[in-house]
DNA sequence: CTGAAAGCGCTTACAG
DNA sequence: CTGAAAGCGCTTACAG
C-alpha cells in the first residue's frame, strides 16, 4: 500500500505533525530532523494525498479554465492552445494544476463550474471568453470566488487581462493608410462580440484621423460556425467596389475573403488578427501575443487568490501589447 | 458559511449517513425521507465537498489529459482542441471533470503527472501523444494506474485508441492512383513518429498494389517546430521532378509545399491529413475524426477504470475510422 | 524545536 | 429503513 504521513513519521521516529512541518520546510524544524524525515520520505516513496490536504487547508493548488460552448469558433483557431501554453508555463512554476471545463450548452457548463466552485476543486477561475451577462460569471461574483476574464467585462469591478483592441484596430488600419491606401474595407466576425466592436472603433478612428470619410458600405460583420464560409459569401457581393485593402479581425474571416479574391482574380492588401502566423497568403497580421495573455492571466489570478487569503479585494486590469507582423 | 452534510442532516431531522444515502439515491431509503432531505439540501444550497468525498471513497471523478512538451507542433494544429471537445462531451455525461497537464520539458511534465497520480487527483490518464519509451507512460504502468494512449504504443499490453494510419496512407495514395496519376511524391512530418512511418507504409503498399515502382527520391520526411518552413525548404530541391501529385501527412507540411508551388507556378494535386477542413488550397484531406477519437478515448478509459475497481484488467484497442474529404 | 489532540467533511461497514 | 461509530490522511492551534 501507498505510504502515508504516519508511515513516514514512524520510520523517521517523529510525529506526523513534524513530517508536515518538514514538507512545509518550516524554519522551526532542526536540520537534523529534516534530513531524517526526508530520508524516510524517499525511502517510502512518500507523496502526500492532495485531497486530504485540500480538505483541511481549503486550498487546492488547482485553477479552473472556463471555455465557451463546445460548438464555438473558439475551438477552431490557435488562440486556445497558445493561451493554454502561457498559462501552464507559469502555473507549473507555482505548482498549480489546471482543470478545464466546457460543455455543449450553457446549462451543462453551469453545472460543471458549480462542481468546481462548490465542490472546492479549484482556487480560482480564468474565463477564456467574454460575453455579456454570463451566468457563469455571475456565479463567481455571487460567491466571491476569485476569477478573471481574458477579454472584456461588463462591470468595471471585474479583473481582466486583454489587448487594447481599439488601439490594435487603429494601428491595423493605419498600416494601410501609411502605405498610401485610402479605400480600406473592414470585415469583422460576430457583431455582438465586444472585440469586433472595439476593432471597428479603431478602424473608424484611424480613418477619421486621416480625414478619410467612413463608408459603411465598406464594412461588414459576419457570423456562424464557419466564419470563412460566411465571409466568402459576403465577399461576392461587396468586394466588387473600388477597394485597395481590407482589415479583417480574424484569420477565418480573412480566409473567406482570400478565397473569393483568388477566384475573382482580384489582388488586394489584407491584414488580419491572430495568435500565430496565419497559414494564409495575406500581407500582415496583428499578433495578439496569446502566450503573454496566458502568462499574465495566471499571474494575476494568483495574485487575486492570495489577496483574498489576506482579506484584500483588488480589481486588476492588465493590457497586453500587440504587434503588427508583416508577412 | 457553506452548508455541510451535518447541517442538512439536522435540518431534515436525519443522520448524516442518511443524507449520504439520499445523495447516492440508495434504494434503501424511503421516498418520504428522500423528499425531506432533498428539500433541506436545496434550502441550504448544499453541495458536497468533493475533496472530502475523494479522500474517503478514493475516487475523484476527474481524468487527466497528458499533453506533450509545451514547444511541440501539437499546439499548432486543431487536433488538440477537437479531441478535447470529443472527450469533454462524453466526460460531462458521466460527470467527470478534466485536468490537463503539460510542461516545458519532460522533467517538468513528469513532476506534474506524479502530482496527479500520487496525489490522487485523477482516476485515470489519457496520453494525447505517443512516443517510444515515454517515462510518463512507464510511471503509469509501474503503478498500475488506469491509462490509455491516443496513438500507437510500444507494448502490446497498453490500451489505445487510434486511426488505422497504414490503411489511411494507402487510401490517400490510391485517391490519386485512381485518378490516373502515377508520379506521386510523399512528404511526411518527423520520421521518428510512428504515425509518419505508418502512413508511409500505406503509401508504399498502394504503389506496390498497382505495380508502380517506389522511387525514394520522391519521399521526404521533415521536422522542426515550424514544419511548414522545413517542407518549404525541402520542396525547392525536390519538387523539380516530373510529379503529378503529392501525399502529405499533415497540413503544416502541405503548407510549405503549397507555398513553394505557388511561387514556382507549378500546379500539382495535393492531399493532406487533418482533423478539420484545412485552410489551404489543396485537393483533399483525410479526416482523422478527432471528435470520435476523443469520445471513444474517454469511454474506453472509463471502462478501464471500472474494470480496475472490479479487479479486472483488460487491454482495449480501438480503431477510429477516417474519411477522405474532397475539397 | 517537537508532540498530542482535535478536526476538516465526507462514507462505509456494522448493527438493529 | 435508519443511526452511531470509526476512519480516510492530512494540518492546525495549543502546549511545553
Amino acid at each position: 500500500m501507498r505510504a502515508t504521513i504516519k508511515d513516514v513519521a514512524k520510520l523517521a521516529g517523529v510525529s506526523p505533525s513534524t513530517v508536515t512541518r518538514v514538507i512545509q520546510n518550516s524554519s522551526a524544524i532542526s536540520q537534523k530532523t529534516k534530513d531524517l524525515v526526508r530520508k524516510a520520505m524517499t525511502e517510502l516513496n512518500y507523496h502526500p494525498n492532495l485531497n486530504a490536504r485540500s480538505l483541511v487547508s481549503s486550498y487546492t493548488q488547482v485553477i479552473g479554465l472556463i471555455l465557451p460552448d463546445d460548438s464555438d469558433v473558439f475551438y477552431q483557431n490557435p488562440f486556445f492552445p497558445t493561451v493554454l501554453r502561457g498559462i501552464s508555463q507559469v502555473a507549473a512554476d507555482h505548482n498549480y494544476a489546471i482543470q478545464i471545463s466546457t460543455g455543449k450548452n450553457e446549462a451543462q457548463r453551469l453545472e460543471a463550474i458549480s462542481q468546481m466552485v462548490y465542490g472546492q476543486r479549484v482556487d480560482g477561475l480564468i474565463f477564456l471568453y467574454s460575453k455579456p451577462d454570463d451566468p457563469l460569471v455571475q456565479l463567481a461574483i455571487q460567491h466571491n470566488f476569485p476569477f478573471l476574464i481574458l477579454g472584456k467585462a461588463d462591470s468595471p469591478f471585474i479583473s481582466l487581462v486583454d489587448n487594447d483592441n481599439i488601439q490594435a484596430g487603429f494601428e491595423a488600419t493605419n498600416y494601410f493608410i501609411n502605405k498610401g491606401y485610402k479605400n480600406i474595407a473592414f470585415v469583422a466576425g460576430n457583431k455582438e462580440l465586444v472585440v469586433s466592436q472595439d476593432r471597428y472603433l479603431g478602424y473608424k478612428n484611424a480613418l477619421k484621423s486621416h480625414n478619410i470619410p467612413l463608408d459603411e458600405n465598406k464594412v461588414r460583420f459576419v457570423s456562424g460556425f464557419l466564419l470563412e464560409d460566411s465571409s466568402y459569401k459576403i465577399s461576392r457581393k461587396f468586394l466588387k467596389q473600388d477597394l485597395e485593402a481590407i482589415v479583417t479581425t480574424d484569420t477565418s474571416v480573412a480566409e473567406g475573403v482570400v478565397k473569393y479574391l483568388n477566384e475573382a482574380n482580384i489582388k488586394l492588401q489584407i491584414i488580419s488578427f491572430d495568435s500565430v502566423k496565419p497559414k494564409l497568403d495575406i500581407d500582415a497580421y496583428v499578433d495578439v501575443h496569446a502566450i503573454k495573455l496566458g502568462r499574465v492571466a495566471f499571474n494575476t489570478l494568483h495574485q487575486i487568490i492570495s489577496d483574498k487569503k489576506q482579506g484584500k479585494q483588488v480589481c486588476y486590469r492588465r493590457v497586453i501589447p500587440h504587434k503588427i507582423i508583416e508577412l
